[in-house]
DNA sequence: GTGAAAGCGCTAACAG
DNA sequence: CTGTTAGCGCTTTCAC
């Protein structure tokens, strides 16, 4: 069994003079990387390495004297803390894990923004995973993130496989998941309904006096269940008649503009007489705008257009768009102080938050 | 939280008893962070640490008989090696840093989608930096990314202070920057030039008899010497005189559609028989299109619009849009080649790369 | 093919 | 406030 304790005669005490001892290669052993170390600071400073440490760490706690000659020997060294043997001495990596399906496409770019601009505030630095729209590579994301040892992950729309859910629960590790308000969280949640925006965008609709409803939708399950609930209100309001389902055009994750014009052909061909259609999303919703413009449809008199995630061109489309917002920056604030309170050690009291919506009326519907 | 270390009691020594000095812990020292390790893994398998990391590792250096029971160790235990020890110990953290002014916008998502996913499947994670448009938070960025001692950094689009650079380059850090063609590459190059652009952007105009250009464009460095050029080149070719500046109109990055009808709305004021823009961005330039639309000037009939970029609904407006094309993803697969090669040892042989770029000629223009 | 020893560079724990 | 000691969990070196 190995026990690799070092026996005391191999280090000369460091107190005393050490003669050429301060070269810090013994024996034949291990390359340094050529790295200053916060041994040769403290060298430099004249004090003990832990000293260094405080110094950098915890400044309150060391002299006056000796934090300035420690910060003049950092200066003169060029010294970076080594954060890899920082983290593996403290058990702390100071890293958080951030998956989304995507970075491509405008729906998680402000989620991704804030985290990492908050976190990096915090000293925490964002590791980016991409899980796609399917689950086959959340395995291996997962594995690589753990490996990390990270102080918190942060689940944007993703992670269905219960086996990968209850990995990431045994890991210890924080995890807030966001982008919905799922039944069962793993350990934080930062959401939303997505039911809740549907039936709210049919009584929006059926308040405006819109009788002929459509969906173009994602395929992605979050964007159908939106869908599905605002079919299901539409019929409850008597918007659609329960026989016939209403009338969808399902496009594959991430949305486009094309599709968006697509959809609209489409769904016209079927039924000619539509006067509103819901978007899973505002690019969506600009493609069905541009579709109806070509074909001479006005907006919003004959076709009410509604999209989803109110990008920042929404407001400035003419028509400007009607759209559903979802508070981004607030998501990724909120998911980035559960782990940094939690990693103070602070219990969150509230670990399930439910950040609402709106709908944000303008002039396309 | 589920303490659930393994004490070797539960796990039988496998080759020979060695009384209780199988216990990890010794005196009272340092409390274990609580997951299982390598030693926890071997120790089930029968063989010593080094040999259950060579079956990690380089599973053809041991036999399969071995190989076969630290694999059933790992299964059993659940085992994920510890990234950072690893990368202590072997001084090569297979992290690479990537860095843009701001993932929000569509500029840099494909080369920060191609970098994450190309650099996974290779094994490589990427840390997210945002260093903004400003120059001020690169030091502390830096900072935090040198730290981690990355196997590699992609910068796009920064970096510009000179202390900066020095330090990154004095790191020993690979460093690939993209999106430019600096003249001072730090170590690698992947990108495309800014000036050759707006110059083949002014030819295009004037092969089709446009004479009174102008441009709404960015504040960043980048833009403006796409625009400079642009610029000077409309003057040699006699399309505007010299004289008088050519009409600019300047927003701040990151551009958005609202700056790009206001750009037209400006620049129509002060010139309003204009017949060509040039825009910075496929926003700026849908921007204009709308504003022009709102007015009744007929594109490309009045006016001309350019823009850049070539984002994916581009090819979908209407009319659809001419644009330069950058390509992002060939971009991010050459900086992840150049690191991965490098961190193999593989020296590369060109380490500037032009990849170009090409103008699109669809409706606009 | 396998293993013992010796650290990678840092910090927690405990003294003084 | 400062230092000594003992590792964090892994891999390199060198020996067998």
């Amino acid at each position: 069994m190995s026990e690799n304790r070092l026996s005391s005669s191999e280090f000369p005490a460091a107190s005393h003079q050490d003669g050429d001892a301060a070269s810090p290669r013994r024996r034949g052993s291990r390359k340094s990387a050529g790295g200053v170390t916060l041994r040769d600071v403290a060298q430099l400073a004249g004090v003990a390495p832990i000293t260094a440490s405080r110094a950098l760490n915890t400044p309150s706690a060391v002299s006056p004297k000796v934090l300035q000659k420690v910060r003049e020997a950092v200066e003169k060294t060029g010294y970076v803390p080594n954060l890899l043997a920082g983290g593996l001495a403290s058990n702390k990596s100071r890293l958080v894990a951030v998956v989304v399906p995507t970075v491509i496409g405008p729906v998680f770019q402000e989620i991704v923004h804030t985290l990492t601009e908050t976190l990096a505030a915090a000293g925490y630095q964002v590791m980016l995973g991409q899980s796609g729209y399917e689950n086959s590579r959340e395995d291996a994301l997962l594995e690589a993130i753990i490996g990390r040892r990270p102080d918190g992950v942060v689940l944007t729309g993703i992670m269905r496989s219960a086996e990968a859910r209850k990995r990431l629960l045994a890991s210890g590790i924080p995890v807030v998941e966001t982008w919905d308000l799922t039944p069962t969280p793993i350990d934080m949640l930062v959401g939303f309904s997505h039911e809740a925006i549907g039936r709210e965008v049919a009584r929006y609709l059926h308040q405006r006096g819109r009788k002929k409803v459509a969906v173009v939708g994602g395929r992605d399950e979050r964007s159908q269940r939106r869908m599905n609930a605002f079919a299901q209100e539409c019929v409850a309001l008597g918007m659609h008649e329960g026989r016939a389902p209403l009338p969808m055009h399902h496009v594959t994750a991430p949305t486009t503009l094309g599709q968006g014009r697509q959809g609209l052909a489409e769904l016209l061909q079927a039924q000619p007489d539509l006067d509103a259609i819901f978007c899973s999303s505002d690019l969506l919703a600009l493609g069905v705008m541009i579709e109806a413009q070509s074909r001479g449809i006005a907006i919003p008199e004959q076709l009410a257009v509604v999209g989803f995630g109110d990008l920042e061109f929404s407001r400035d489309l003419q028509p400007r768009l009607t759209t559903v917002r979802i508070d981004g920056t607030g998501i990724g604030q909120r998911a980035a102080r559960f782990i940094i309170d939690r990693a103070a050690g602070i219990e969150v009291a509230e670990r399930v938050v439910d950040v609402g919506f709106s709908i944000i009326a303008r002039d396309s519907a």
